[in-house]
Formats: C-alpha cells, sequence, structure tokens
DNA sequence: GTCGAATACTTCGATATCGAAATCTTAGCA
DNA sequence: TGCTAAGATTTCGATATCGAAGTATTCGAC
C-alpha cells in the first residue's frame, strides 16, 4: 500500500471499459458502475467515522434500521433488512443490548416474537452519527447545485421505484 | 419473512425522513440515501446471480478487480481493492487458485512480491457473469431514456470526480 | 380440544475475517 | 560487505457469520 493507486475516476473509467469489452451495454454500465462505486467510498468513510464512536457497520445498520421504521422491529425483521443470517443477529443484539443502544422486550400479543427497540442512547448514537456524516456528504455533493441535486435524486428515485416492480 | 414489507421506494422516503429529523440537510440525503438504496439491492442480486454461479460475493470482488485492472496485481494490492485484510486474501487466493480461476506467479524483479493474473476459466467467467447482470441492470434502466441515462451517469461522475480531491 | 405444520428465536459446528506476530526479501547506509 | 529498517506475504489466535438443528409458541384442520 502507500502507494496511490489509480484515482477514482479513473478507475471507474476502467471499469465501464471493462465491461463494455465483456458485453455490457454502456449507458447502463456507465450508471451502475458509478453508482457501485460512489456507495463503496461512501461505506468506507462511514466505517471510519463509526469506529471513532466504537461502533461496527453492522451494529449501525440495526441501528440505523430502528431508526427509520421509527418502531420496534423482531429479529428477523431486522436480519432481513440488513441482510445477515436470523443467527446472527442474535449475537449483535446481544452485543447491543450489553451496550444500553436497544431493548429487547417480549410481544404481548405473539410469545414467539420479541420486539427490538432503540432506547434513548440508541437515538443519540443515531443522531449524532447522521449530523457528522452528513458533513462528509455535503462536501461529497459541493459540486452539484440545488437544481442538480434534485435532478439527480429524481432520476435516482424513478429508478428505485422501477426495482418494486421487478421484484414483483 | 414471506411477510411483504414495506417497498423500495417507500423505505428510501423514510430513510429520508429519518436522516433529515436527526439533522441532515434533505438535498443530501435525498441523493446519498437514493445512492445506497440502489447499490444494496443491485448487491442483493449479484449476490443471488453468482450463488448460480458458485462464486461468493468476495471471490467475485477479486475476479472483477483483475478483470478491471487488465493485468496482474499483488496480493496487497487486491485486498486493498476490494477492502479486506491482506491475510483475508491469502485464503480467498487459494480457493480461487484451487478453482482454476486465478493463478499466483512469482515476480521476477521483487522476490517479496507474488503476481495474481485471471486465467482463462477466470476471464470466462467474468464475461458470463457481466453479460447476464446487465440485463437485470437493462431492466432497472427501463425507465430512463438515453438522455436521461446520459445525465444520470454525468452527474455522478461529477461527484465522483470531487472524491478524489477530498481524499487528498 | 388435540394433533401436526408453520413460525420465531436461539444454539451449535464449520468457515471466513480480522489484527498481530512471524518469515523472508529488498533497500539504504556506514 | 554487513547491518538495520521497511515492505510483502503468510501463519496464528480470536471473533463474526452462516446454515442446520433444536426449542418453544401459535395457527389451522379435524
Amino acid at each position: 500500500m502507500a502507494r496511490r493507486g489509480p484515482s477514482a475516476a479513473e478507475q471507474h473509467r476502467r471499469a465501464v471499459a471493462a465491461y463494455v469489452a465483456a458485453g455490457g451495454e454502456e449507458s447502463v454500465q456507465r450508471v451502475i458502475t458509478a453508482v457501485q462505486s460512489l456507495s463503496k467510498k461512501l461505506d468506507q468513510w462511514y466505517a471510519r467515522q463509526l469506529a471513532d464512536l466504537d461502533v461496527t457497520a453492522g451494529e449501525w445498520a440495526v441501528v440505523a434500521t430502528l431508526a427509520k421504521d421509527g418502531g420496534a422491529l423482531t429479529p428477523s425483521q431486522l436480519a432481513d433488512l440488513t441482510n445477515v443470517a436470523p443467527s446472527s443477529m442474535t449475537h449483535r443484539l446481544d452485543k447491543l443490548v450489553d451496550r444500553g443502544l436497544v431493548e429487547r422486550s417480549p410481544d404481548a400479543e405473539n410469545r414467539t416474537r420479541i420486539l427490538v427497540r432503540l432506547t434513548d442512547d440508541g437515538w443519540e448514537l443515531f443522531s449524532l452519527a447522521i449530523r457528522s456524516s452528513d458533513v462528509v456528504e455535503s462536501d461529497v455533493l459541493q459540486d452539484l447545485g440545488e437544481v442538480e441535486r434534485a435532478e439527480l435524486a429524481r432520476l435516482l428515485e424513478v429508478v428505485i421505484a422501477r426495482l418494486d416492480d421487478i421484484e414483483a
């Protein structure tokens, strides 16, 4: 390492070229590859920021999912939404409960279920992490004006809306 | 599971709302969140497709990275580019070599280094996987015309270009 | 009401990943 | 040349994840 690799822009260019050479369609690969490189880079930043808060990416996924939902979710739902096996969620929740970020409570209506909620500390961690990553994210988007950001968001949201139809 | 969760579009809307409520800026969160949900969904599809080819996501990362580079890379470089520890790469390469997808060869110029290359079978796997995922990707983008795809790609590429400056 | 299937979570054994230490090679300098 | 520091890979012990089996509860058919 230490050796500076190719720039992100150059990596993107090469990736598109390789995918097109292998039989992919250019207009598709330019978009898809860009989404993936961007997401990958963002994930790296998050991992570093979360390390400062002493939280792993997996633990953050649980906290963020609960925060987005706003209420309580079962371990199975959390496993599904965060892409891990249910058995892995058991251990993650054990640690998060130990750290006081989430709490488990029995579901009175169905005793096979357990409900997981964020504690006050969990909400505080969520808010803190969002506010600090918002700074990085704003930097990343600084070359786009309000109009362009809105257009970018609109186009991405069109694609996301399509995802639902494809899955069905 | 089995219970149908909220749609991707609905999940996106909720996520943005939660991030804004926690102190994030809306124009930023709409874009960043969309990039991430899209990437996450794509990763799920890839994982399923790769499973059909009997390749894990980690193994695919190595094959794709070598294909994009076009030449030979060292284990350290591969570990860096695919975001895993160098020690993990050792085992991954062992398995990929066993399966005949990559080959290790000593670097004549520096005997501490090892060079990793795709074999013909490795190239074939790459091409096959790209062509089949291109189908899914085209479906995902079907609501956008050529002009909109180009505009989306352009906006994303502006953001990617910014990444390099931020890292420096 | 009771039996069997389905659901939800946890436990268990195997595998993958990580960070640190070990091994080997190269580069720089006296 | 000989010595030390730095670099690249692998080995090793600890931890996280997975899939399958195990346990407990609920739901539906009879």
